[in-house]
DNA sequence: ATTATTTGACCCAA
DNA sequence: TTGGGTCAAATAAT
């Protein structure tokens, strides 16, 4: 189910990222503090980066070992066996796992996408709040999606974003064609978005990719026929950004309840997704 | 007046 | 019993 050869080849690199990186910032140190601090975050970046790498080589050790809370894998601790989530009633079969750096800025770039915060709660070894919302076309049209935003604690510029279910009421499609025919503005901040998809009990976790808001669109491409799921992206600024990933989950056990296109609600979420935390960072 | 947020209470699965 | 998710009354914002 997990490929150790591939994923730990990546987190050694990514660790070894991460020593070139405190080196470089013990030289900083002293010096030039605008560069200390955005190594800081690259640091901080790269270590959560090595933690996921790691959770998805030995998902049940490191859980067992306690690690910080606020992954996707840490809330999911019954990952690789049946249910995986908690079964709620009308609660769509997908999840999907999303990381923004906080965009502070105060132009409400609406997608078109309503949300109600309905809850905030302080979870178990967390150092931030996670914040719990809810489409607000729930009661008028019985839309069932909702979505949890929590900061992370390696990096207070990032924040984690789970969302669960789908959207059945119109605005989803409404915003993601309104994204197709504008654009977000570009921004300097990279957006790191970490997609996870959960499907029964098969699992499958996606390394992280960091493109440009403005360009992350133009990467995304449609599964080939064959594969459940498959996302491609390609940061045209960076080619070390190349993502990736094909999802087959037609054999074994995770072959159950086969019933759900993955495509459709996940690129329709990848086009809108950078208005998506404006709103929903400002308290956490 | 209407709509959104806050926050303690409640429910339920582990 | 505990922790996470949701509810709903009180409160704030528009």
């Amino acid at each position: 189910m997990v490929e150790l050869c591939s994923e730990g080849h990546a987190l050694t690199s990514e660790l070894a990222q991460v020593l070139a990186m405190a080196r470089e910032l013990e030289a900083h140190m002293d010096q030039d503090s605008v560069a200390a601090r955005e190594l800081c975050r690259a640091l901080a970046s790269s270590v959560d980066r090595s933690i996921r790498l790691a959770r998805s080589c030995f998902p049940q050790e490191l859980h067992a070992a306690g690690s910080p809370r606020g992954y996707g894998a840490a809330t999911n601790p019954a990952a690789g066996r049946d249910a995986g989530f908690k079964k709620r009633k009308g609660m769509a079969k997908v999840r999907t796992q999303v990381r923004v750096t906080s965009v502070q800025d105060g132009g409400a770039l609406d997608d078109g996408l309503n949300w109600r915060k309905y809850g905030q709660k302080d979870i178990l070894g967390a150092k931030y709040p996670r914040a719990y919302f809810r489409c607000t076309h729930r009661h008028t049209q019985s839309c069932n999606a909702t979505k949890q935003v929590q900061r992370t604690d390696g990096d207070p510029l990032l924040f984690d974003v789970v969302y669960l279910g789908e959207h059945t009421c119109g605005q989803a499609a409404a915003a993601a064609a309104a994204a197709k025919r504008a654009p977000p503005l570009a921004r300097a901040e990279p957006v790191q978005l970490q997609l996870q998809l959960e499907h029964a009990g098969w699992e499958q976790q996606s390394s992280l990719l960091a493109v440009e808001t403005g360009e992350f669109h133009q990467g995304i491409e449609p599964m080939p026929a064959g594969v459940d799921s498959y996302f491609s992206f390609v940061s045209p600024a960076n080619s070390d950004c190349q993502f990736s990933s094909g999802f087959s989950a037609g054999s074994g056990s995770a072959g159950v309840d086969m019933d759900y296109d993955y495509a459709a609600p996940l690129e329709d979420f990848f086009l809108s997704t950078p208005e998506f935390f404006q709103s929903e960072i400002q308290n956490l």
